[in-house]
Formats: structure tokens, C-alpha cells, sequence
RNA sequence: GCGCACGUGGCGGAACUGGCAGACGCGCCAGACUUAGGAUCUGGUGCCUUCGGGUGUGCGGGUUCGAGUCCCGCCGUGCGCACCA
């Protein structure tokens, strides 16, 4: 190859920078450039972290899963932002922490295991190096030292402590926290005190005493209460892979978010985390934290809180009760009939034997001759069918009646009782009382079912007469002898109802939630093993903290029994359970009744284990004695003085991560379950801050170019060819272009090794970061980065002559232009690497490298340095060659940011727009300090002016010094 | 269906509280240096134009001296939720 090295021997082409830029990077590492001290423990350097004028900063990743494909373009782009964002804080004066560690147990490794045989921590490690390296090569400013691994057992042993504590612990509601609120975790010894002591009542349904319950019986009440417990329920089974799943793991159409396999419901017994416990502060503490508002609503969306009542409905002829949710109690008087799901206990206690009773009417039946058949029919009918196919049939309600009547404790009305799939049994109370006056579902129920509708809020002028009304407006039809809610409106009812159903013995005003407890029992291999075991009485026991990590056997083979994805008969059966001498063990426990046989936990956690406190772990890795020395998590994300901006007036810092940023994908899953875990810990005095995450930014994904031919298959995309007028050719034949997420699926990879070789790393940094806004999406345009490229040759051609390789700065002061320019560009990067602004930065940088390319005589060595600082939380390597060249001895990683001067930022002549009727006729230079009344004047003298308002002039706005606008009188 | 975002040149995108639309980059056009250019450099580049100017931020209306920005109604795209009582 002839190349340009041979005429400008000196050139920023991709050969020089990736010397410099591989050579920079074994200067960082040698030299730890990158490294944070901490306050205390193995890595604390006091007195250096104290002297950091701007005190501490955590900057956060989202914890990479080593895939074997490598990395492509799209996975560095959060970063290398988190990276600027850290170089120029640290430029600021800041201890910043920046690293990252490896989510290392996970499903690929173990089907590349089961396929391979080989060993998933191998298969693991090899890709976590290949990762590393390619890593390495964009010059990220990572602190090495603590690059954790979750397949490590010195890290894992802190996951099952964590699990041991959070099983150790329950909820106690009545608990006063630090802040004033009411609830907090407590260690569960605390509760088999109030037990023993009898402070506390034991389930209504246990009539003994505690000291009467056996062992078993006690820890079957304590699994009540555990935050982390083992409970028979119906939970997520999914045959094709052969595990069980949480519920943030199944996709609406009711398959595995991996592997997109049919899920079923399945009564099983599992380790659950009572992540319900914490709904409401997991819900109200988003107000304390910097998110984007979408993210918030995601987990609100989620969590599901809604107020309202729950009423009791006596069952007519029986002594029983319906209970229900509602939060419409206001509505309660128009309640004229109710719906149980059809899972329901009480549907069987209240069909009647025999004939439909007195008064069903003909639609009521589903055309069964009795209520028995009818119900029975019904219920074979709805199990048949799955959560998708449910959901599916929508709009057509079906159901049918019980044969039962309840009784309206209101209105003492007698209403019928339904079977109904559109109530479902996991929300509320699986029973409704249907309003069809105001619910549009029991509108339709009731038009389609013969049922009374019964009007209790005066609909607006704007309802249809053919609809429920759910609006707001006056309490008709709604009194009894003892209250009326008529007159009122809906707000107003509501509390007085509530109030009355309370005072009655009712109902009482209740909160319901979407959210479930999180299943957190996976029957696979490669994640961490539960630290319990189970004794003879099947009691499960915590392993004791001396004897941890429970240690991963190696297994001669790695796969769940899998089944038939569609075969929900099928039982999972983890592949630890088929190493016998390693789940049968002798322990003592240390409960003073020496060593004993028990049988281990053969499930392992979900991958979300390791991922939940990752960061904490950042912050102390190296640490023995604690999962993080209180020191280092204080100093780290420890609440602040001052709360987030938006948030509620008087409330208090959280604390947390000081910026964390990743894809929304995680909105729901992962930062829920570290909130949950994280304010677990928070409550049982292990962590200061009670949010793991103070600011957490949602990025956008890169989106590259995918081609599908005239099948719809995907073809090679770096094999296409454009022609004109945005056609596309594969191997001669035309292919449809899309954009889409890269990777193999679409055909569509590219590597950041690729940009590397061709750009070097600055190159491609800078690239990435200037596409645009960082939260959106954009399409990746490989021909697009030359222009990175042009610019780091400006700016090197700035500073080295191309020829000799010599520094070819001036020493000669700033001229006026060229300060001004500089100073600007100082205050509007600063404003914008403060807030993730880095498209428009590197715009105001580009404006002033080549702005500085102008200059005849040289560019001077006072603009040329700011620059290269400022161009460096960017383009880091070729910033510190420059930086060196200009003869700085010292890396700039922690020089000082450049700091404008405010009196180049103020401007003494600016450019005033004359305007006529709004539209810009004239332009002119005048003084900034100009006065209102000085420029009219000027500007009515101006000869467009006078020649446009020769009719007169109705009125001018004067907006010195930037803008006049003459309205002239119609002619 | 409900909720939330977002619609600006050929493309990615700028535009602070309403005040010069299109910063910066890609592409394209012209020129320079070159045996050569898919390298580099310089200049130009929203559209239309009779070269005066006209017009232009999805579409239609409104508020305003003035609207990409605010309000109302549509259309489109993306995301989230989806019988949640």
C-alpha cells in the first residue's frame, strides 16, 4: 500500500493512533492512573482520597454479561460515555470510581455447556478475556483493581450472605425507621422473641401457643413472615428450558423473555423474596431519585398501587362472605351483581344443588340445564385455557351464574354471583362486586349477561347513554336508612363511605398491588447455590456465615432435564439434585445439637443474584470481613446533603450511585430487585443510603442497517452493496433495507475491532459520542466516521507539524477572535459534559479546532493546550500525546479542567435583527449595552425601515440589543 | 383500547426562558495538491426563483408584534401497559 506516511510522515493516520494509543494505555495501567483510593480497608489511601477538592464520585455501568460473540458497536456507546463523564469530573477535581466487573453466571454459557461439555467457567473465563481486550483497546479509565467476577467464589460468598440475611429477616410493619416512616426489615429473631414473650399473636389459624408448635410447625409460621421463604404456589414452569421464572421474566404473550418458550402456570414449591413487603417505599422513594420520568412509571406501572376498599358481601343463605376489592367504593350502592374467578375457594360452596334457583333469568345459564353443570363446565372450560389465550378473547365476556346470591350490605339487595374469566384470581381478591353503571367491563358483562344496571354518578353532558360512566360527578340512587351519599361528588363519597363501612365493621379502606413476590429459584447449574439446607422435618436452615461460600460442585452434566415446550406436565429437575454426596451432608450447624445430616438446596438463584449488588461490591471489593466496610459505602453513595432536584419538598437524600447509566430494558427487572435488595440491607444497618441508584440515565441503542431479500431472510450486511437513490443489492439480487438492534440475528454485526484497526479508538469514541443525543436510538453509519477521524488530524495537525513531527504551536498571546472563541467553547463544553451533552460539545470543539486551523500564523500554545484538555475526556490517548509533546510530564487525567473567563464571554458588539411584521429584513452591528430607546431610533432611520412604514407605523417591539420589530399600518 | 414520548435538509442531528431555523458532522458539488485518490486541504450546499425575492420545522386551525418552541384537533412513528376491579 502506498500511503500518505511517505509524503506527511508525521500524519494522525490509524497506524499512529493505535501506537499511541496502546501505548498509552500500558502507561495507564503500569502507573494505576485510573485507580480510586478509598477511606478504609485494603485499598484506602485517607489522606489521598481527602484531599480530592471535589469530594466522590461513582460512576456506573450496567453489569456486562460476557457474551461469545464479542462485543459490537452498540455495546460500548454507554461506555464511553460513562467514561467522558468520569475523565472530566476527575478533570474537575473529583475521586472518581469508575470500573467494571463481569455478570459472569448466566443461561448462554450453560447451553454452550450442555452442547460442548465444556466446562461453563471455562467457556466463561475464555469470553470474559476476549471481552477485556477488546475493552481495554477504547482506553476506558477503569480503576483494575476491581473488575469482579460473580462466578468468583469470594464474590459469591457475599451473594448467599446476603440471601442468609434476607432470609433471616422479616418485615415488620409497626417498626419505626430512621426517617419517620413506618416498616422495616428486622433479623426474624426478633420476632420468635415476640413469640416466645407471646407479644405477638400467632395466624388466627394456629390455636396453640408458640412453645406448643414442634420445630417444623415453627418454621412453617416463620415462613410467613420470612423475606425470603420457600412456599408452594403456582408459579411460571417453563418445560423448554426446564426452569421455573419470575414474573418480570414472562413476556405479555406468556413466553420466556429468553428463548421466547411457552410458560405455565404450575403449583410448585420455590424460594420466593417478599419484595411486596417493600411495594409502597419502592414506589414513593421514586420521587427521591434523579430518573428519567418514563423509567419511574415503568416501576409504578409495575408495582400497580391502587387505594380503595375492601367490602365484605354477606353470601345469602349462608354464613359466609365474599370479600372484594374496589376503588370505586363510592359506587357501592350500584353494585347489582358479582364475579369470582374461576379459581375461586368459594365458587364450589356456592353452587346450589339441583335446578337454577328462583329468578335466574334464560342468559344467566349458558344453556345448562343446573348450576352444577354450568360452573363445572365453566371452570374445565377456563383451565383449558392458558393466560394467553385469555387474554386473547377479549372484548367477548364470558361467564356463567353460580347459583349463588350475595347480598348487598348497602342497598340489602339480593344479587347474583358469576364464574367470569375477566376477573382474575392473581389480583385483588379474585372476587369483584361489578358496577356496570360505572365499569365498562361490567357494562359489557351486564348488557351481554341480562343484568340490572343500576346508575350512581350523574354521567356528564358528553355520555353516550350506551356506555358505564367512570368520570367524575354528582352521588345519585346511593342511600340507605343510615347514609346517603347523594349530592356528593365522587371524592367526597369516597371517604364517607369508607368511613361508614369501617365504622360498620364492613369493609375497611385498603391499597392493592400489581406486584408480585419475586421468584427467585432457578433449576439450573450455573448460578449460586443456595447456602441452605434442609434437615430431616424438611426445615430449611441457613448455612452458617463461617462456612460460606457454599461452593459450585462440578457435575457431569450441565443441563436441566428440558421437556417438550408445550408438555406442562412435566416437573423441573435441577442438575444439582443428581449429585448425591454433594447434596447429602454432614453439618453442625452450631445450634448446639452437633453435626447432623441434611440434604442441600438444589436450585440455584437467578441471574439477578449477582447483579442486585454488584456496585456495593465496586466500592470494597477486596474486603473480607463485610460485604462493604461502612466507610467506603458512606464515602461512596452515602446520602448528601441535598435531595434531587424534583424531589418532594423536605425530603431527604437517599444517596446512591452518582450516575449510572444503561437501556431501559433493565427498568423493570434489574433496578427493581436492587432496590428491594439494597433497601433490605439499608434497613438491617449494613448501608447508609437507602437507594442504590441516585441518578440513572436511559440511554439509546445503536441501530445498524439489516437487509432481508425477497424471502424476508436476513442476508450478510457487510456484504451489500449501495446503488442509487437508496437501493440496496446483495449478490446482484435487490434486498429491503431496515434498521434494527445489531446483532447475528439480523446479519448485521459490526465489531469495534474493525473500527479500531481502520479509525483507532479516539476515533471512534469520539464518533459514538457525537451521533447524537445519548437516550436516543440512532442509526449506525460506518462511512459517517471519517469525519472523526478528519477532525483528530486537525486538531493533531494543530499542534505537530506533519512533516518534521515537531511541535509547531506559537508563543504568542491570544488575539481578540480567538479568545473569545476559546472561552466560549470552555463555558458551553463544561455546561454540556455536566449534563451528557456530548454531541453538542464535540460540535463547540470542532468549531474551535477549526477555527484555530484558520490562523496564519500559527495557533497559540495557551488555546492549543486548552483544547487538548478538553478534547481529552473524549479522545483520551491522543489528548495525553499531545498533552506529553507539549511538555507536560504528568498524564492530564487529572490536570485541571480549562475555567472560561467570564470577561471573553460577555460580548461588546452583537448583531441586531430588524424585523418587519416579524420577518427579518435588515441585520446590524450595534453596542450590547445599547439603550431600547437608541436602537428604535437607529433602527426607525434605517431606509428599508422608513420604506416599509411609509403608511405609518402601528407599533415596535424593542428587545435591545438583539432584536427590533417594526409593524407598520396597513396602507 | 389506555398512557407516555417524538415528527426539523438527501442522512445523523443543532436551536437557553417564544426572538436570525438548519450549529456540527456525513453525503453531494466545485476547486487545490497529485500518476492516481475511496487520502488530505479550500470553498459551496434547505427548497423554489424571472435573482427583486418567495417559501420552509408531519397536516389543519388558534394565541402572539413574532411560534420548530405555547394551545386545540387530526395523521404518522416508537415505547410502555393491556380485562389490574
Amino acid at each position: 500500500m502506498s500511503t500518505p506516511d511517505e509524503q506527511t510522515p508525521h500524519r494522525y493516520t490509524a497506524a499512529l493512533a493505535g501506537a499511541i494509543e496502546t501505548a498509552w494505555q500500558d502507561r495507564w495501567e503500569e502507573r494505576g492512573t485510573f485507580h480510586a483510593p478509598n477511606p478504609a480497608g485494603s485499598l484506602a489511601d485517607p489522606d489521598a482520597a481527602a484531599a480530592y477538592p471535589g469530594g466522590s464520585l461513582l460512576v456506573l455501568d450496567m453489569f456486562p454479561y460476557p457474551s461469545g460473540a464479542g462485543l459490537h458497536v452498540g455495546h460500548p456507546l454507554g461506555y464511553i460515555a460513562t467514561d467522558v463523564y468520569a475523565r472530566y469530573h476527575r478533570m474537575l477535581g473529583k475521586n472518581v470510581l469508575h470500573c467494571l466487573g463481569y455478570d459472569a453466571f448466566g443461561l448462554p454459557a450453560e447451553q454452550y455447556a450442555v452442547q460442548t461439555g465444556a466446562h461453563p467457567r471455562t467457556t466463561t473465563q475464555d469470553n470474559i478475556v476476549i471481552m477485556k481486550r477488546q475493552l481495554r483497546r477504547l482506553g476506558l479509565g477503569h480503576d483494575d483493581r476491581r473488575a469482579i467476577e460473580t462466578i468468583d467464589p469470594d464474590y459469591y460468598r457475599w451473594t448467599q450472605w446476603i440471601f442468609l440475611q434476607i432470609h433471616n429477616s422479616w418485615y415488620d410493619e409497626s417498626a419505626v425507621r430512621p426517617d419517620g416512616g413506618l416498616g422495616r426489615a428486622r433479623p426474624i429473631a426478633h420476632l420468635v422473641e415476640q413469640f416466645e414473650r407471646g407479644e405477638r399473636a400467632l395466624p388466627s389459624s394456629e390455636a396453640r401457643s408458640w412453645a406448643e408448635l414442634s420445630h417444623a410447625e415453627r418454621a412453617r409460621v416463620l415462613d410467613e413472615y420470612r423475606l425470603a421463604y420457600t412456599s408452594q404456589a403456582p408459579v411460571n414452569w417453563a418445560p423448554g428450558l426446564g426452569t421455573v421464572l419470575s414474573n418480570e421474566e414472562v413476556t405479555n404473550e406468556g413466553r420466556s423473555e429468553r428463548g421466547n418458550f411457552p410458560v405455565f402456570k404450575k403449583n410448585l414449591r420455590q424460594w420466593m423474596m417478599r419484595i411486596t413487603a417493600y411495594a409502597d417505599r419502592l414506589a414513593d422513594d421514586l420521587d427521591r431519585v434523579d430518573w428519567p420520568e418514563k423509567v419511574k412509571i415503568m416501576q409504578r406501572n409495575w408495582i400497580g398501587r391502587s387505594t380503595g376498599a375492601s367490602v365484605r358481601f354477606p353470601v345469602a343463605g349462608q354464613d359466609a362472605e365474599i370479600e372484594v376489592f374496589t376503588t370505586r367504593p363510592d359506587t357501592l350502592f350500584g353494585a347489582t351483581f358479582m364475579v369470582l374467578a374461576p379459581e375461586h375457594p368459594l365458587v364450589d360452596s356456592l353452587v346450589p344443588q339441583g335446578d337454577w334457583p328462583e329468578g335466574t333469568r334464560p342468559a344467566w345459564t349458558g344453556g345448562e340445564a343446573g348450576p352444577g353443570t354450568a360452573v363445572a363446565a365453566y371452570r374445565l372450560a377456563a383451565s383449558r385455557k392458558s393466560d394467553v389465550e385469555r387474554q386473547v378473547e377479549t372484548k367477548v365476556k364470558t361467564g356463567v351464574f353460580t347459583g349463588g346470591w350475595a347480598v348487598n350490605p348497602l342497598s340489602g339487595q339480593r344479587i347474583p354471583v358469576f364464574v367470569a374469566d375477566y376477573v382474575l384470581m392473581g389480583y385483588g381478591t379474585g372476587a369483584i362486586m361489578a358496577v356496570p353503571s360505572g365499569d365498562q367491563r361490567d357494562y359489557e358483562f351486564a348488557t351481554a349477561f341480562d343484568l340490572d344496571i343500576v346508575p350512581t354518578v350523574e354521567p356528564g353532558p358528553e355520555h353516550d347513554g350506551a356506555s358505564a360512566w367512570t368520570g367524575d360527578g354528582l352521588i345519585i340512587n346511593s342511600a340507605n336508612d343510615e347514609v346517603s351519599l347523594n349530592g356528593l361528588d365522587v371524592t367526597q363519597a369516597k371517604a364517607r363511605i369508607t368511613a361508614y363501612l369501617e365504622d360498620r365493621g364492613l369493609g375497611e379502606g385498603t391499597v392493592s398491588y400489581k406486584l408480585r413476590d419475586w421468584l427467585f429459584s432457578r433449576q439450573r447449574y450455573w448460578g449460586e447455590p443456595f447456602p441452605i439446607v434442609f434437615d430431616e422435618d424438611g426445615v430449611a436452615h441457613g448455612v452458617p456465615d463461617a462456612m460460606l461460600p457454599v461452593q459450585l460442585p462440578d457435575v457431569p452434566d450441565y443441563s436441566p432435564k428440558t421437556f417438550d415446550p408445550d408438555d406442562n406436565s412435566s416437573e423441573p429437575e435441577p442438575p444439582l439434585s443428581r449429585v448425591q454426596d454433594w447434596v447429602e451432608v454432614d453439618l453442625d450447624l452450631g445450634d448446639g445439637r452437633g453435626p447432623r445430616r441434611f440434604r442441600r438446596e438444589t436450585n440455584t438463584m437467578p441471574n439477578w443474584a449477582g447483579s442486585c449488588w454488584y456496585y456495593l461490591r465496586y466500592l470494597d471489593p477486596l474486603n473480607d470481613d463485610a460485604l462493604v466496610d461502612a466507610a467506603n459505602e458512606r464515602y461512596w453513595i452515602g446520602p448528601r446533603g441535598e435531595a434531587v432536584a424534583g424531589a418532594p419538598a423536605g425530603a431527604s437524600d437517599p444517596g446512591g450511585v452518582g450516575l449510572y447509566v444503561g437501556g431501559v430494558e433493565h427498568a423493570v427487572l434489574h433496578l427493581l430487585y436492587a432496590r428491594f435488595w439494597h433497601k433490605v440491607l439499608h434497613d438491617l444497618g449494613h448501608l447508609s443510603s437507602d437507594e442504590p441508584f441516585r441518578t440513572y440515565f436511559s440511554q439509546g441503542y445503536i441501530q445498524a442497517p439489516a437487509y432481508t431479500d425477497s424471502r424476508g431472510q436476513y442476508v450478510e450486511a457487510s456484504e451489500v452493496q449501495e446503488g442509487p437513490g437508496q437501493t440496496f443489492t446483495f449478490q446482484g439480487e435487490p434486498v429491503q433495507r431496515e434498521f434494527g438492534k445489531i446483532g447475528k440475528s439480523l446479519k448485521n454485526m459490526v465489531s469495534p475491532d474493525e473500527m479500531y484497526a481502520v479509525y483507532g479508538a479516539d476515533t471512534f469514541r469520539l464518533y459514538e459520542m457525537g451521533m447524537g443525543p445519548l437516550e436516543q436510538s440512532k442509526p449506525w453509519e460506518t462511512r459517517a466516521i471519517v469525519g472523526s477521524l478528519r477532525f483528530l488530524q486537525r486538531l493533531w495537525r494543530n499542534v505537530i507539524d506533519e512533516d518534521s513531527g515537531q511541535v509547531r504551536v506559537i508563543d504568542a498571546p491570544l488575539d481578540a477572535d480567538t479568545a473569545r472563541i476559546l472561552h466560549r467553547t470552555i463555558d458551553a463544553v463544561r455546561a454540556d459534559f455536566g449534563s451528557l451533552g456530548f454531541n453538542t460539545a464535540i460540535a463547540r470543539l470542532t468549531e474551535l479546532n477549526n477555527a484555530l486551523t484558520k490562523l496564519a500564523d500559527g495557533v497559540p500554545r495557551e488555546a492549543a493546550e486548552a483544547l487538548v484538555l478538553m478534547v481529552a475526556p473524549l479522545a483520551p490517548h491522543i489528548a495525553e500525546e499531545l498533552w506529553s509533546r507539549l511538555g507536560h510530564p504528568q498524564s492530564l487525567a487529572h490536570a485541571a479542567f480549562p475555567v472560561a473567563d467570564p470577561a471573553y464571554l460577555r460580548e461588546d458588539r452583537v448583531t441586531c435583527v430588524v424585523q418587519i411584521k416579524g420577518k427579518v429584513r435588515d441585520r446590524l452591528e450595534v453596542p450590547a449595552d445599547i439603550t431600547e430607546e437608541a436602537l428604535r431610533a437607529q433602527v426607525l432611520g434605517l431606509p428599508k425601515v422608513a420604506e416599509a412604514t411609509r403608511s405609518g407605523i402601528r407599533t415596535v417591539i424593542v428587545r435591545a440589543p438583539r432584536l427590533v420589530n417594526v409593524v407598520p399600518l396597513e396602507a
